[in-house]
DNA sequence: ACATTTTTACCTGATATCAGGTAATACAAA
DNA sequence: TTTGTATTACCTGATATCAGGTAAAAATGT
């Protein structure tokens, strides 16, 4: 056998690292060499220390697990990444392949899928649990629905309409031109094909875009 | 020493009721007699079996939390529940408590707090984790802040609007009058003292109320 | 150094929303 | 039976949004 695969587990919530890391004890080819709690630490964890294998919840606080795994990826692209949340949306977990993760599964999966996962996955594929597989296979367009990202200076927008904030109220918040926080409207409306700000809210809160 | 409680830990992740086990396997006051994935299951069990102590999830599918909650109590209420959620929104915890409710933790306390507040519960205090303590005393205002909730047509309305529906839209849609869904409009707005739908769209996300 | 994206800004006109009223009917609870 | 809430509906006027166009700095990345 090779040498156990140094892994990761990062959550925010301590019962379920330790949920994991039972589930992960009977997996012979895993070590669990960390339990964190946040991003930050998984940065700074990885810069110092040997790591094969991280598991990470997507929605962790102060960074988005889709930014977190492109810069991990970018700087580290052999380790392998696999992404976990509760509910699956379609867009984010084709983002967090898009950026390299390499696998994705729900946790709602039995023990029995975790555990095949997380084999398939250090031998190299990308790997879905079983709902997962079933929610990004509905359209097999050819569309590859990449979730386009809001800027910087969008997502301040963002978050004052969110706040009830009207054109007007956001160009004297940011010091901007009425003309320039419509043009940002517009062009948000557009990058999501929402109608208006009510459908776009819906969906960004719903993707998790907003608090990110 | 009394006899251990009867606890059954209900949450549709296999690995967080792993956690949560683990986790009780300290407390010899408490006895793990079922670890459940569904809000029905649960109702079904405790019409069979004599049940003490339930940990409950608050984002169940199909139920919500809440409701689940209320039901149980009326015909048990000598049932200790508490509740479990990610993040905390002040106004979930306290419609909680106020359907009968006898905890609330965040899942991102520790091993000690968890226990901690067990025991406490069924000595039949009301605990909160630290977290959600923070949370729940902030504004100690007399306000006990009730979040009115939506009738059956502002439910029909809010859904509209929620995928980009105009008002013009929403009235053929429900074959209603033009006036009328203004009407129902500023009844919700007012409601929820939101200035426009990406605000009350922010705030019925946030706090769950959409989906429900 | 160049290409791309982001951020800034302007114009116009059609629609839509919001805030202020009022009020009748219906249905459930007290 | 009365009280209250929900649902329906109308009116007006001020303001805001949305959709269509264009375009020039400024920043970012390669």
């Amino acid at each position: 056998m090779d040498k156990a695969y140094k892994t990761i587990i990062v959550d925010d919530h301590p019962i379920v690292i330790s949920g994991i890391s039972g589930l992960l004890s009977d997996l012979e080819s895993v070590e669990i060499v960390g339990k964190l709690q946040s991003g930050v630490k998984l940065v700074e964890y990885i810069e110092e220390n040997e790591v094969d294998l991280i598991l990470m919840d997507i929605f962790l606080p102060v960074i988005n697990g889709v930014d977190l795994c492109k810069t991990i990826k970018q700087k580290y692209p052999q380790i392998v990444i696999i992404g976990m949340s509760s509910q699956s949306e379609r867009s984010l977990v084709m983002q967090f392949i898009q950026n390299g993760g390499n696998g994705y599964i729900l946790k709602s999966a039995s023990f029995e899928e975790f555990k095949r996962c997380i084999n398939k996955a250090i031998e190299g594929e990308i790997v879905f649990s079983d709902e997962v597989k079933a929610i990004i296979s509905q359209p097999q367009s050819e569309d590859l629905e990449r979730i386009p990202s809001l800027s910087r200076r969008e997502k301040d927008i963002v978050m004052l309409l969110s706040k009830g904030k009207s054109t007007q109220e956001i160009a004297d918040e940011l010091f901007l031109s009425f003309l320039t926080v419509q043009t940002h409207r517009r062009n948000i409306l557009q990058k999501y094909k929402t109608k208006n700000v009510a459908e776009l809210m819906a969906f960004l809160l719903k993707n998790n875009l907003l608090n990110a």
